[in-house]
DNA sequence: CTGAAAGCGCTTACAG
DNA sequence: CTGAAAGCGCTTACAG
């Protein structure tokens, strides 16, 4: 038994000839390992890491991603799998490479990150490759920096397809783009929704619209809401593209200054966005599924890493158009 | 371990003063059973079966949800979870009666089904349950006929946000509803999907709006065409709600005929259905995800009968809005 | 380099 | 009614 299991795991030590006695006899026989009593058996505990923001309240989007993070944990139980959590503020990069170190002396068997600081992220990642550490990118991705896998959207198209869908339902094509966002240049997902946004809109006649952006960095105070709302009326603005999940600020906006006939496109189902589009002030809400992202990002870890199966590296979470007709079916998370 | 065994599992047996003693020990420990090793040991295999209608091609809308079971099916492999598939004939209700005393002959451990035929399922499901033998609605429902749980849409909902979808890019109201199918009364989601759809449209003003309905019941020769042709000149038709997956028909006959100026909604990701989707004469696509259903329909069965873990009864599946901007992002199926 | 032995956490007859 | 024994299909030291 210790030799054949030595030969199904190529752990050496085993004289050629035997080797190849058994690799015949195993595929004589079509042998197939039963994971459920190779797992049982081997006891060794594998340990993962997370390292993404801090989520900011129980509404708020990064809870999602944990939320399914930690239910495929709690599955694998039983494998023996557990998980350690790092968190970083999303407006200190400073932090995310504080807590890269302390998971780079963790050495854990996989890691689970938001590249949220694109210069950070590299050096991270780096480092994990030269531990051999396989490691997945959720949310945004750096393209070839290793990863075992990317979940999350494409942003670009997703971008492409809220140009789509405000041109369809804005008559008068004078439209704003607002950037809920500290660092831009650093948010690599949110210029490339911008990006896709404002392609759609490039095979029209130029002329026949109108797009501006704005950025707004601070929403503590309302001073913000001043501005959006002078730019509102200046150009006469229509329609609004949010770039992320803030969209529910615009809506306050729109219900404190009491404007009619705009429309309203944001992303993610923060509970406010929910009800903002039940009541109809958002029109369309693209979306993804953080919770099953989350769970999606785990189990690949623990596919290559426990299973040791392949996995595809990038299958690209699908890009949800959601309405207050069909929102009902997109909130519940359940892999049951 | 006998005793322990038996109480765990409340197979009697056991006084009660030692079970009272051993259920105390089991909360104060708070422990938690092993099913890998339960899985392992107990060695009984189960035995699902599916009762579907046969797939009529490699690229037919039935192909799918099998796709998913026998996935699921080949992970569970080492849980000693066996399939056995019967196919119906969707165009003759005798042939689900036979298949369905088929599967009572077998006395399977659970069972996935399509009650297409709604008396000949209820008959079914009588059955099954004076037989305890638990199973799993998928793509349409029968309300409170026992079933552990329900994979599907919520097809009044998704007529209801059709509505919405066709309404707002056609702007002159004269729509076209056209099923294709046999026996309509049997088809229970069919109907659902015109009734939502109609509701949607009930909320303007009479008079706005002008909405007919065909039923195709044979497409084998290309009188069908004809029919709706006339009936699009007549009305003056300019847009189209196809209640199931065969609107790439009316592309055909759209094309055929050089008729502009037509918005199409129609069912499902077949191949060809997609290819005009692309191509722009298919404006949306309404989807769900029919393998992840059949996958999700054997989970259930699976968690209940196998794992006995509860689990929802029903959580209605996505309604999902595909449009060529994003329908890349829906086509694969993996659930790794 | 090889393979017997013990053990992973359960289930299943079965002797008492 | 109770619990010792064997076994599910592997892995992991370890003696030879």
């Amino acid at each position: 038994m210790g030799t054949v299991d030595r030969v199904l795991h190529g752990r050496g030590e085993v004289s050629e000839k035997t080797r190849e006695r058994i690799l015949g006899i195993i595929s004589e026989l079509n042998y197939q390992p039963n994971v459920l009593a190779s797992t049982l058996a081997s006891k060794k505990p594998a340990l993962f890491a997370t390292l993404l923001p801090l989520p900011l309240s129980e509404e708020g989007y990064w809870t999602k991603p944990l939320l399914g993070i930690k239910k495929r944990i709690s599955e694998l139980r039983h494998y023996g799998v557990r998980l350690e959590i790092f968190s970083f503020n999303q407006t200190n990069s400073e932090s995310f490479v504080t807590e890269a170190d302390k998971i780079l002396k963790l050495k854990p068997d996989g890691v689970v990150l938001a590249p949220f600081f694109k210069n950070e992220a590299v050096h991270f990642t780096e480092q994990l490759k030269a531990e051999k550490i396989p490691f997945v990118f959720i949310d945004s991705e750096i393209e070839n920096a290793g990863q075992i896998s990317y979940v999350g959207q494409n942003s670009y198209q997703s971008g492409f397809l809220s140009g789509k869908l405000i041109d369809q339902i804005v008559p008068q094509k004078n439209i704003l783009i607002v950037h809920f966002a500290k660092e831009m240049d650093n948010q690599n997902h949110l210029v490339l929704r911008e990006r896709g946004f404002r392609d759609w809109f490039s095979k029209r006649p130029t002329g026949t619209f109108n797009i501006s952006t704005i950025e707004i960095s601070e929403t503590e105070n309302g001073t913000w809401m001043d501005s959006v709302h002078a730019v509102i009326i200046e150009k006469n603005i229509k329609g609004i593209f949010v770039t992320n999940s803030k969209a529910y600020l615009i809506c306050r906006l729109i219900e404190k200054h009491k404007i009619e006939n705009i429309r309203l496109l944001g992303h993610d189902l923060l509970k406010w966005n929910v009800e903002y589009l039940k009541e109809g002030i958002i029109d369309y809400i693209i979306s993804q599924k953080p919770e099953e992202q989350g769970f999606n990002a785990i189990n690949k870890l623990f596919r290559n890493v426990v299973q040791k199966r392949p996995i595809q590296k990038t299958n690209y979470s699908s890009i949800d158009i959601l309405t207050s007709e069909n929102v009902d079916y997109y909130k519940e998370f359940s892999k049951s």
